[in-house]
DNA sequence: GGATCTCTTGATACCTAGTCTCATGGTTCC
DNA sequence: GGAACCATGAGACTAGGTATCAAGAGATCC
């Protein structure tokens, strides 16, 4: 994953500079959803001296990569979630915060219905489920 | 519209005061969604005296009743759109900001076959579609 | 209709998430 | 190894939203 996203940077023309490697790694270590806060916190933790406008700035870049997703939980707040650079959806865990992803499996039916009956040319779509995962489900 | 929301608030077990009132006549004036600073320019242009604390109350009220709902928009800023307090989607026209509501129309298929790959019990979910609507279709 | 109690208000301070600016420092490439 | 340029951290700034609080407006009871 750490590499994955090395490899994008690369990919994206960007320098793979010190701040962007650690930042990568700490990603990867991360379960689930995270927010900016708490990867500055962690980084702040290990005296990585890591400014808050980097890490906003290397979020931008993976999520212009797809790498990582820019998502809105339901009680309002916004999370990054690292997952493959293809058109899928997410499934977060309300729980403990785990996320999976869904690839297309019948959206585009509804897109299309909802076309037909709007009249609207849809272009985007954006679909997030939320629930409890296997495990949190077995915990209780 | 302004019925509703004000007989929907006195359902709540709230007062109908005089900002109360007068914004949710300037909710029902607005088309498509608008945000909290839209509506406070609103009352500040009308001399209104209403304050921001006051807009952002209404918009937590409306939007517990399910009279309004706050989306994120695909540039990642937040919006407010009136709406029926029934479970529904939104289309969004990327153009001019119009919407309109969309019920079930086969979601109900995905969320389960979603739930049946991954094993999560799906609890919500959040479905939000943007594209032209009719008017800008056939406006350029 | 008035007194009273409570809810609501606007002002203001504050907070969080994110962006902008800028001088300094690290990378790249020749 | 040096020049050019990209990326950095610090800190100011913004937007959107929340908390606090004294004062004002609604509802209620008589």
């Amino acid at each position: 994953m750490t590499e994955e996203m090395l490899d994008a940077l690369d990919r994206a023309g960007v320098r793979l500079t010190g701040p962007r490697r650690k930042l990568a790694a700490l990603i990867e270590r991360r379960e689930g959803h995270f927010t900016a806060a708490d990867l500055l916190k962690d980084a702040g933790r290990r005296r990585m001296g890591i400014g808050r406008a980097t890490v906003f700035r290397l979020l931008e870049l993976l999520s212009e990569q797809g790498l990582v997703e820019r998502i809105d939980l339901p009680d309002g707040t916004h999370a990054y979630i690292p997952c493959e650079p293809t058109h899928h959806h997410h499934l977060v865990c309300l729980n403990c915060g785990a996320t999976t992803d869904v690839d297309d499996c019948g959206i585009e039916a509804v897109t299309r219905e909802a076309a037909r009956r709007s009249g609207f040319k849809i272009e985007q779509h954006r679909l997030e489920l939320f629930g409890r995962c296997p495990d949190c489900r077995s915990a209780n």
